[in-house]
DNA sequence: CGCAGTTTTGATTCATCTCAATTTGTGTGG
DNA sequence: CCACACAAATTGAGATGAATCAAAACTGCG
C-alpha cells in the first residue's frame, strides 16, 4: 500500500555540508519513509527496514505551516506526535503575564509533541519560526504499531529518552553556568545538531531573535548581544546579524567546560566521583 | 504464577495524611504489583488490573538500598528501570571539575532510568538519601509485555511524558524565577508529590542538605538558607533544620508566578496566548 | 522610503555569589 | 551519657555578573 519514492523536490538534507538555506518555497509533499531523507533521525530509524515500511503503512499526513504559525496551543487535545520534515520550530509556554517562555528549538528529524501524552493534552505551544512541514503520526496509531513491531516500539522510547536527556543537560546550563558558558553550549548544541543533518558544523543562521535565545538561556536579550559580542572580540565567533560562524569550537567547548560555571572555579584537586 | 498479597511491614503509604516518617527498618520485601500501595503512580497504573497481573508475571526483582548507596551510576549499561518502593533518592551529575550537580529528587511510587534508553548506558547517577527498596524492571521484558497491552505501553509513555513535562518545568523555574520563587516552586512540588502519596501537604521533612538543594536549583546553599530564613519572617513556611512547614502555600504560590520573575514584572496589560 | 522590530552598546542598580565566622546538629567512641 | 569531631546550617559584609534603563544604529518589510 505504500508509495514508492516518487522524487520530491524537498531540499536534500543529505550529502555535503552546505549553508542551511532558507526552505525552498515550491516543494512536493514527501512521500515514504523508506526513502525519506531524515529518517534516520525520526522513528523507523536507520536500521531496520520493517520499521519504515510499518510507519509508511500508517499513510499519515503532512502538514505545512506557513512562518508564525502555531502547530498546537497549551491545552490543545493530544492526538499525534509531529516529525519536523523541513523548516526551524519553537516550544513556549505563556506565563500568567503574558510573556513567553521558550522551552525549546526543533528541527528536521526531531519529533515534537511528547509534553502531551501525560495529560491528553498539550502543555506547550510550538510556534514555526519559518516555513516548514511536518508529519503527523496518530499516536494511538503508532503505538498499535510499536506492539507489533519492538524495533519501533524501541525507537520511540529512544526518542523520549533523548529528550529526557537533552533537557537535563538543559537543567544543568542553566543551573551551573554563566551568561557566557550558556550561549557557548547554545551555539555548540545547535552546531552539532546541523552536522547530524548534513549541514556546516561552522556556519549557519540563527532562526529565532535574541529575545528567544535570552528566554531559552534565562538571560536577557541585551546579555545574549554582549556576548555574542565578546565571543566575536576573543576570536571564536564570528557574528553577522543572524550568521553565525563558529571560528573556534574548542575553544567554546572550554568555555562551557572547565571555566565559567558560574564563577564557582574548580576545588584543589578534582577527582572523579 | 504471581504471590498473593502477603502482609508486608513496609509502611502503608497510602490512608490518612501523617508526617513522613523514616522508612521503618525491619521490612518485608513486597509482593505483588496487584496489592502494592504505589501501584497507582507506577507502570501497572490504578485502572487495569491486567496491567498489574503483567506486572506480576515478570516476578522482577527487588533492591534495597542503604543511605548513601548507588543505584548505579553514569556509565552503567542501561538494562532496566526502576520503581521507588520507599525511600528517598537523587539523580546528579559529576561534572569535570569533580563537583556534583543534582538533577532530581525522586520519592516512593517514580520511576528511575530513563536517562539510560537513549544510549544504552546511563548518563546520570542516582544515591539513596535513606535506606530505601526499588523494584526491578528489565526494559526489554517490560517493553515485551508492553506490546500486549496497550494499557501498560500507554502508562509506560504517560510516565516519560511526565518526566519531560516535569524537566520542562524545572528548566522554566530555572530560567525564569528569582531565587525565592525557586526555592517556594520546590517546596510546592514536594508539597505537591507527598500529598499525592498520601502525606501531609503542609509539613514533611527534607532529606537531602541545603547543598543540594542549591544545587538542584541553581543557587548556592547560603542563598537557600537565607531564602528559608525570609520566607519564615514572612510567616509563610516554618522552618526546623530538615523539618518543613508550609503555613500559607497560596501565599508561596503567589510567590512563585505574579510577581518574583526574575525581576521583571509584569507588562502593563497581560493578555492571554 | 519610512516605520516597526531587532540589535548593539553604555551607565547604573541590584540579586546573588563569595568569603568568613559562628552556631547547631549528628554520629562515634570512651 | 558525655565529649569530641565533623558535617550542616545560619548569618554578615563585601564583590560582581547580569538585569535594568536608555538611546542609537541597523534590518527588513510593506
Amino acid at each position: 500500500m505504500r508509495a514508492m519514492a516518487v522524487v520530491s523536490s524537498e531540499s536534500s538534507v543529505k550529502g555535503g555540508a552546505r549553508h542551511n538555506a532558507p526552505s525552498a518555497t515550491a516543494q512536493r509533499y514527501p512521500t515514504s519513509c523508506v526513502a525519506c531523507n531524515v529518517r534516520d533521525l525520526c522513528l523507523p530509524g536507520g536500521d531496520s527496514e520493517s520499521a519504515a515500511d510499518l510507519m509508511d503503512d500508517m499513510s499519515y499526513a503532512r502538514r505545512r505551516l506557513r512562518r508564525g504559525e502555531s502547530l498546537y496551543h497549551a491545552g490543545t487535545p493530544f492526538r499525534s506526535l509531529y516529525v519536523v520534515r523541513s523548516g526551524f520550530f519553537k516550544s513556549f509556554v505563556v506565563t500568567e503575564d503574558g510573556s513567553e517562555q521558550v522551552t525549546g528549538f526543533q528541527m528536521a528529524g526531531e519529533l515534537i509533541g511528547f509534553d502531551g501524552i501525560e495529560s491528553d493534552a498539550h502543555t506547550v505551544n510550538v510556534r514555526a519560526l519559518e516555513d516548514g512541514l511536518v508529519c503527523v503520526i496518530p499516536f494511538t496509531q503508532l503505538e498499535r504499531m510499536a506492539s507489533r513491531s519492538l524495533g519501533l516500539q524501541r525507537q520511540l522510547h529512544r526518542l523520549m529518552s533523548r529528550a529526557i536527556v537533552h533537557n537535563q543537560g538543559v537543567m544543568m546550563v542553566l543551573a551551573t553556568m554563566n551568561a557566557e558558558a550558556r550561549v557557548a553550549s547554545f551555539l555548540l548544541d545547535l552546531s552539532q545538531r546541523f552536522v547530524a543533518r548534513g549541514y556546516s558544523a561552522a556556519e549557519f543562521l540563527l532562526r529565532m531573535t535574541r529575545e528567544e535565545i535570552g528566554s531559552y538561556l534565562g538571560l536577557k536579550l541585551e546579555t545574549v548581544s554582549r556576548v555574542f559580542s565578546k565571543l566575536q572580540q576573543s576570536r571564536l565567533i564570528e557574528v553577522e546579524n543572524k550568521r553565525i560562524s563558529l571560528l573556534d569550537a574548542p575553544g567554546l567547548r572550554a568555555l562551557t567546560g572547565g571555566e565559567n560555571r558560574k564563577r564557582d572555579v574548580s576545588p584543589p584537586l578534582a577527582r572523579a566521583g
